[in-house]
DNA sequence: AATGAATGAGGGTTCATTCAT
DNA sequence: TATGAATGAACCCTCATTCAT
């Protein structure tokens, strides 16, 4: 009623949106889009089935969302990259770490959902394609050819040796460590080194 | 006096359990097993929704039998690379390129889904498992580290060594190089190269 | 080609049919109409698949041919208990007889599942009901008479009675004697006598 | 607060449930399992497809359900008889109006169902045997008895006649008598008299 | 005529989404 | 707003029927 009332809503609205995206993320990430069922985000979320409609429109938007978000966490994380300090070596080796972090995962995997799954909403796979477009690798270029000058990187075509480590990168997010061993990041950075 | 004689009934079968073989196997591989619906196999075989199921008994017991071989036949390449002719650098060379092979590229694929999937048949787990208690890494340390005495090789671990280029090697697989550029082998092997 | 030939294959033709028709009875009669299943029918055959269908339209007319062929023989049966030799309580008793011998008890089964059964054949429900109209019971009556004259059969009305008789005996049909007892017709007839 | 107090929904959920297995019985016990569908079902309880299995795992577990309800019905029937009111006679006659009672009919007609079609789950089969081996006639043994001595029923094997005299109420439940006479239960008990 | 492979409609079941409370 | 019951479209699978041989 009161006007504190409604701001009180609106920032419970907001928690539940959050909240509600924490868990489909979690499970969109594991188990795909076919493969997650309402039911499961609704468990993850701590609210009832039907719940989540009053926030989302549908699955479909809900995964839409997810993505748009993952991909400018991913372009922004590709952005920084030049104003972290060390050398380029070392900024390459920070910006995989960042990557690989725990934290970051269920956003790289489920950028990978819509990449190679086939039931992904139409406009995910725009949204997808529209951030590859940009190309974040192209990015990176500059500094790595620093790199090259400085002769910690090996010689070569730029783009190709980036877009090979990141493949690299990309493709061992996708596998689950079950032993719990975790990748030393220097014996990837071999590929790049000299 | 017989229709058509035995012998070419049950060539045709086989060739029938073959093209479902290859239609599912390309569709289970892309999309996983709950993404595959059976209509899927079908038109990717040409055939009728009904007819599979007089060839395998259910979704789940055709995708256990493609585990079953995509398993036999990762095993069978393992095993085979200490007769490869060449230095054991020039093997684990041969070997990554038969890994990332087009044509074996489904049969990866269909692995990776069992094992990380969530909807997977227990069986098909079973498979998996009980190959890779095996290990088949562990089947190459003896070439690796004749490797690392012969200098090609960094010095390190041999078995964290070569698990570690394996997930690369994996994590290749699951990506799809929409532009068709393929990786270097060579650059790959530079994580294990001294 | 030759007329014997087409004789002779008129012959096979006709056993066929009947061969069929045998199979078909025992399946139908213990399993009902949905419980059957094609091939069920052609192995108790001992034929392929899909030969039925030279022989008979569907399965439904198979059904349809079995319950016209049963119910002519019911009715016969009953037309004929006035010839048989005896007073009207050996006669009866006979006709009861024959009823549940094992001989024809696939019939009986069979015009039960056509009473009884919900995916019945429009045309098998209404060669059931004209034939049921023609009453066989009501033939009985004046043998039933007879007998009341006899002293043999006890007071009542004789359609009442015969009809509850052969009720019972008709339920008797319905179930498996899984011990392999059988009815003492005489403790049936108590029911009519005296 | 509480949107329905948990009270009031307990009770509606208990009220569906018995809405559905009633539907069900009914359906079940006229058409059998296969040849019941889960449609006929929903529509007799007035609901959509899906929502019987809300309740109900699935057909087959809707029909164990109903078996094992009414093979307990069935059994404390049979024991109750001790404790009725009356001779011997009396009480095997209140016995039989309870087993052929309109409203029973269903549940016997389901057992009936449960012993005789094919396509019954092992577990209906299981329920089913394990009632028999108590074999409730056996109970009646001594009832019958005294019925004897009192001079009531008539000279033999016990058991024997019970088994056949409980046979033909069976079969009399198993008949839809479309005239809507009934019978007259002291005709029926003319077998076990004197 | 006979076989058995092939088709496709229909039934059981799941689950995204809506609705009554 | 929140719940969880209810709906119905879609998927897996079976089986009556047809078709190529």
């Amino acid at each position: 009623m009161s006007p504190l009332n409604e701001e009180k809503l609106e920032q419970i609205h907001i928690q539940r949106v959050k909240e509600i995206k924490e868990a489909a993320l979690k499970v969109f990430a594991r188990k795909g889009i076919s493969g997650t069922k309402m039911s499961m985000i609704a468990e993850e979320a701590g609210i009832s089935q039907g719940l989540s409609y009053r926030y989302f429109k549908s699955k479909e938007e809900l995964f839409i969302v997810l993505i748009q978000e993952a991909m400018e966490e991913a372009d922004a994380a590709m952005k920084q990259i030049g104003q972290l300090p060390g050398t380029p070596m070392e900024q390459i080796r920070t910006l995989t770490q960042i990557i690989l972090d725990e934290s970051n995962k269920d956003a790289f995997l489920l950028i990978q959902q819509g990449k190679t799954a086939n039931d992904v909403p139409e406009k995910a796979r725009q949204i997808i394609e529209q951030y590859s477009a940009k190309d974040p690798i192209q990015g990176l270029v500059p500094i790595f050819v620093k790199g090259q000058q400085f002769g910690e990187f090996c010689a070569g075509d730029p783009y190709r040796l980036l877009l090979c480590y990141f493949s690299v990168i990309t493709g061992l997010m996708l596998q689950e460590h079950q032993g719990d061993w975790t990748i030393d990041v220097d014996l990837l950075m071999k590929i790049l080194k000299k």
